[in-house]
DNA sequence: GATGAATGAGTCTTCATTCAT
DNA sequence: GATGAATGAAGACTCATTCAT
């Protein structure tokens, strides 16, 4: 967990951005490595030299995503929130998708192949759950029992908040960034807030 | 609704059915034609007699869907709002959700075919756009009018209200059919009401 | 060889027509029955039910021409010079010319099928010999005995002779009507007499 | 004439020699690449890696044909003509077809694809007219320009005279070597004086 | 006689993967 | 490590031919 980074060399980061990309653009199927090694201007020989196969060039790009960006994601707000830097839910969400803004912007293409791909790749979904059901799943139930504890969320059950709050976020960038980018957004301050206000009056108990 | 389906033969049928269950299974380029006449039992030119090409059948599976679900969707309860049938916009978003939800069970893997393969077919969005864009956008702008006259719905800005519906049903709907399909969910009918319930408190304006 | 064509259905003619049509223009081999049957207006299953494949449509194609064309061609004018019709050897070579062209012209595409399809179909071949080899080769070689001993002809092998008069023919056909249909020609009069006059003056003994 | 060839392999000759062979024999479209793959011994794959389509192998086997026989049968005689080298016309036509008989014999094959595949590929006819229409005719027009000056040739039009001697030797080899191989030739020289002979006594002058 | 749906072998082409250099 | 030529299985698609209607 640490420096799991093991130097990568160039040619290897070439072909993880081409792969990126193309995979993200065509979808994994509809890609195939001589356009990898195209764009990475790379023998097509050298991505099998590094990534055993197709499938392994895939899960070398979409796991750091999984490693990098949820995990760390709950880690440290998390341990903010128990260190009392958010004393309303309300900035935990803030936050959660405030800090990230960057991450998401940067790794949108590795976040629309794992939302594609996970559904045609039972390791995938594996690894997946693996990294979200198991670790952070549980850290999240214990946040939002701390919430609960406060009186800032709802009675329902655990599972369905979580649910709530996620799709919540998950659909606003799933329409924004992967299905209609074109359609003409407020800015993301101002659908950030509709989601927080939507949530607010909804499933949490002011006062 | 009276007579579009021009008579399908039998072999026509199991072939859309069997590149149905695939498409969704796999997605469409994971799926191979010979795999499709496989499971149809036909032969692989027979799939090409009635679907020009791979993607003349994808647009053979996924075009009804559009016609026949999201084109009536809107103008049959349409109809019953301006009839007055509907008084409050919570009965009009139940009705939406209850009166489809035999259909979306049943034509699931076409939804879900839809939702995947979009990204990748310009035409397939572009087809979609032109039922849903310029056909049923404009009646759900109407819709949301109505309501927003009648003092049901916040004054916020048409589309964002109705991205704001649209997203909530349809990550309701997306999450427990086509990504966590095995989690214990609740009853459809106690999920509709939390949708509602959520949305009541957040869009829209009780009194 | 008397009433040989056994009246043909509407149909039969229309699948030939279409048939040498398409043959001439994208070759036998590069030419699909279902184009044939789509040109023709009748169905793939009639074109088979009268001529048992599609080398036998080829052959039904390019066998009259060898039958009505060929044969004729001598027999008609053999015997005028045998009737003493033709003093000079020039005007059995106008005669040859001219009486077929109007045939020529109307039957080019069934030539250029004969011409481009020979290489590869031994059994055309062998039907061709069987009409121009035995029947045909013999009568030539009368005619030009007949010629050499009027003192009209060169002394040179016979079948020298027949070759010669016959490229020269064949090659301004070829060139003309399939190789250089574009170029500018002159009439075809005057390219008559041109062929006539190089011969003339080059195997042709004058007086 | 240098290094125009740019080093092909051994596969890649393979590949050519037996698509030439088969091209020759069955013709282009009945040809199939299995069969090419399986007479040069490679992979079907591997002709698709050298010659991008079955188009692209027919152009590689037939273009370096018009750029190695057609081109410099013109230049180098024809710089033999203004040299002096040739005084009268009967040499250079002589020369003409000697100097060429071993290249033609040598690819036979090439000649005869290129005579049947022509009336089907436009794009193959628009790269003879490329070789052969614009650079070749033009020196072809000055050598009958010249020996016309010199009273050699008959005062006819420019063209007229290119086409009948071309279509005399062309009507030659193709009869002998395409259409009729295994009747019974005189010796190539005494074809050719014959040529010359009925040339000469045709359109040419004896002074 | 005529149809056209159905077939499955065969076509051209692509692909992930290997291996000698 | 890097290459890219070579592979052959698999892919989408076509075709001549058959047969029940």
């Amino acid at each position: 967990m640490t420096n799991n980074e093991p130097k990568l060399t160039k040619k290897q980061i070439a072909i993880l951005e081409a792969a990126t990309d193309l995979f993200a653009e065509k979808g994994y199927a509809g890609t195939s490595t001589s356009e990898i090694a195209n764009k990475a201007e790379v023998a097509e020989g050298t991505i099998f030299k590094h990534f055993k196969s197709k499938k392994g060039l895939l899960l070398a790009v979409v796991s750091p995503m999984m490693v990098k960006w949820l995990a760390p994601m709950i880690k440290k707000d998390l341990n903010k929130v128990l260190d009392q830097e958010f004393e309303y839910i309300q900035d935990f969400i803030r936050a959660m998708i405030e800090n990230r803004k960057e991450f998401i912007q940067k790794n949108l293409p590795m976040l629309k192949i794992l939302v594609q791909e996970i559904p045609f790749h039972p390791d995938l979904k594996e690894k997946f759950i693996e990294y979200v059901g198991n670790d952070i799943f549980d850290k999240l139930r214990e946040i939002v029992k701390y919430y609960q504890d406060k009186g800032q969320l709802a009675d329902m059950k655990t599972d369905t908040i979580i649910r709530t709050v996620a799709t919540s976020i998950l659909s606003y960038i799933v329409a924004r960034y992967v299905f209609l980018p074109e359609a003409n957004w407020d800015d993301e301050e101002v659908e950030t807030e509709r989601i927080i206000q939507i949530l607010e009056s909804g499933i949490i108990q002011n006062k």
